[in-house]
DNA sequence: GTGGTCTAGACCACA
DNA sequence: GTGGTCTAGACCACT
């Protein structure tokens, strides 16, 4: 389900936020579906299960989930709401900071436009799976 | 010359590896133009000047800047040579990444390709003042 | 386990690049094996911790060991890649830089032979004795 | 005549009793021969007297020039004496690194007795020119 | 516990 | 003047 790689440099509980959101975003994972437990991801994972506890924790602080007591942990709704600034200006300077990077390995603006379609078909089409 | 900001995330000397990068790529500097010195830049932003040393050894690493012993530090020449594979499938995960965090701000394709323009419009303006 | 001498016109932080290398080579390290944590090899060395860190995040650009977060560090598979030209350039000028010295010191061709038969013999004891 | 080049790591006075040194191994420079002076080789070197002044005297150091006042710089003939033995093992360790680093490099024992070969005939052959 | 970052300040080699 | 190395000691993020 989750794949997830120590080695890299992306801390273990923000790759599993990043997955969750992912899932989401692809349609895999739809509001009110039931995520599996800490323990059952911990052991399944072959990790720490404070990390998967990390994980959940930041990722119902940002919304995308909620615990309820007894049940389990489950996907919540999303209503778009408008970002702060502040997160925008950080994605676009994540942006740019790719670019650059693409800029020293050769990828130009068409590059990473068609790099933009191809993740974007990508995640159309999981969503049509359903 | 280099706006560095210690509050953000990311590490100081990444900072400035960045800034370096970029002024570069929208044709700020020239190959063989020369650096600041190391202490000159750090009593310049304020911080250790082993903070600038980090950066500017990084530089070099990756083959951008040049030390000349006893002289100072300068930018090379950079054929763009292709990128390991490795290295392109970290860029396009991050770009991933940000289009899903982009998802959960309300952004999506048109948006995302409307920055790259206003990026590469950005580098581009810089690169004709001179 | 390791041994440096500060005495040494080498950088510390570079003979524990050369040794952690050499212990690879003779099979005295294995993939997967676990490098002392860098906390522990600087007390036992009587360094600073921040030198045998700086060995090791080279060892880490150079692909040898491989640090996991928050676990510690180590010893990577080693995939024999052809290096690049400038590499071997380098290696052949130090060669021959050791040869112009024998030169001085009355060591010559057969000599020199005979030292890396003595080396390469070495590498295989060590090698053997797992 | 010489060829040195700032940007390696071998310091530039350095890199001048290397080829000083190579150049009578391979016969180029005789016994007696006058070197060029110290300022004549700067400025043809694009480089500080300085830095040739600090080659010059640790050649003369070493016993491989010689300095007559108001007269020049000239070879002086060798007789090889054996060398102490701290500079044999420093040999053998600089071979030791050369063996390690080719391992990562994936050339071994014949590759290197190649290597050799290779050095010690183009020394013959420039020998032989004269 | 692990490694990573940063500071302050020292000393050295090189040009 | 330049950068490189090393120390001592602090703080942080991750597991």
């Amino acid at each position: 389900m989750f794949q997830i790689d120590p080695k890299q440099p992306m801390p273990l509980y923000e790759q599993i936020i990043q997955q969750v959101k992912e899932m989401y975003a692809k349609g895999l994972l739809k509001p009110n579906e039931k995520l599996p437990s800490v323990r059952e991801l911990a052991s399944h994972m072959v990790i720490n299960p404070n990390t998967v506890s990390k994980a959940y924790q930041e990722l119902e602080r940002q919304g995308i989930i909620a615990t309820i007591r007894g049940r389990g942990t489950f996907i919540v709704k999303q209503d778009i709401k408008p970002a702060p600034p502040t997160d925008i200006t950080r994605l676009k300077d994540t942006l740019k900071q790719v670019v650059i990077n693409c800029y020293y390995a050769g990828y130009f603006k068409n590059d990473l436009i068609e790099w933009l379609e191809d993740i974007y078909t990508e995640m159309e089409e999981k969503a049509d799976e359903d």
